[in-house]
DNA sequence: TCAAAAGCTGGCCGATCGGTCAGCTAAGGT
DNA sequence: ACCTTAGCTGACCGATCGGCCAGCTTTTGA
């Protein structure tokens, strides 16, 4: 044996995460994987049952938090809810800034993952909070819509230091929102 | 012949068009538009050389559009520019909205392609143009890039009027570039 | 010391991909 | 009436995909 199992498992997250948000689920073979992880692509199929087992488990961290996050927001409304959902979403987008990208990349094919919480509750709960500002129904839904290509554009290849890149992307969304940002 | 070539290369892009936005081009196979248009895989090349020729021919009329934006925006600066770059962004994003949510969706793979005019250049172009209003470099990159998933998220199934959607897209970019809008 | 188990691999499988080709059908010019 | 040609298709090809398996090597512990 060369490495231990947990790191080897370790390796193969790790190459799987970078490439499947560098060029899409698809767009990576399980080959591609194994060359970057240094093993073969048996050995993947070792660790993991198949290859959606692997995004299942490095996607796995991603849905507790955003469930968390669905709950906080629960108690809150009006202004409030907005700032926290915002604050939120920047967190969590900037945490999981590959597992958010790779998730918006094939944003059809794989939102309603089992290891994630339910989407269509949390897109409402989320909507809610955004729209209290709103005065029409289409700025509602336009401000969601523009919260997540924020979101989506932040987790790509920006190399800024986390602190500035977080102050930036909360300003942006408070102004889109139409909310002071002291 | 059932139908006159023109009609089926017409039938051929619609559909290709709609796939490769809903699924992207490598998860659309030439099956998938071949029974979506009403024809076999094999008619399909022989109207078109390949699977690439008909992506290139449906971003085709895009391209010229763009070189065009590029060319507005270079006689102007400050908030001049960005209100003009603003403006040109959502009209190319709502008129080529299928076409835009393909070429986002696969970006790294599909960017750099002949039938599009020089992405670097115009990009440079636009970060100038909607950075006049930003202190620091870190900003003038996030408003880029913002504007950006603002156009990629615009290009979605929102079925709103298109005057609507297009005084929204243009509210909240002004709203995030920190310009008045009136 | 030595069998059991863990880690790993080359080689193979069926399915599906983009693409080719010989040939069929029907429209259009003479 | 006939032949050319445009439109179209089923069958097939090589490449690549995800996944499987027999078997090898190395570690482990009784």
């Amino acid at each position: 044996m060369a490495r231990s199992a947990t790191t080897t498992r370790a390796d193969i997250l790790d190459s799987a995460v970078r490439l499947f948000a560098a060029h899409g689920f698809r767009g990576t073979s399980l080959q591609d994987i194994a060359t970057d992880a240094g093993c073969s692509k048996a050995s993947l199929l070792y660790h993991f049952t198949n290859k959606d087992a692997i995004l299942t488990e490095l996607l796995a961290p991603v849905g507790p938090e955003f469930a968390e996050l669905e709950g906080r927001l629960a108690g809150l409304d009006g202004e409030e809810a907005a700032r926290a959902a915002v604050a939120g979403l920047v967190d969590l987008s900037l945490r999981f800034r590959l597992q958010v990208k790779i998730l918006l990349q094939d944003v059809d094919a794989l939102l309603n993952r089992p290891e994630l919480p339910d989407v269509d509750g949390l897109t409402e709960r989320l909507t809610v909070a955004l729209s209290g500002r709103s005065a029409t129904p289409q700025a509602r839904v336009w401000a969601w819509m523009a919260m997540l290509g924020i979101i989506l554009t932040s987790a790509g290849e920006l190399t800024l230091p986390e602190e500035t890149l977080r102050a930036e992307l909360t300003r942006g969304a408070l102004r889109t929102l139409g909310l002071q940002t002291d």
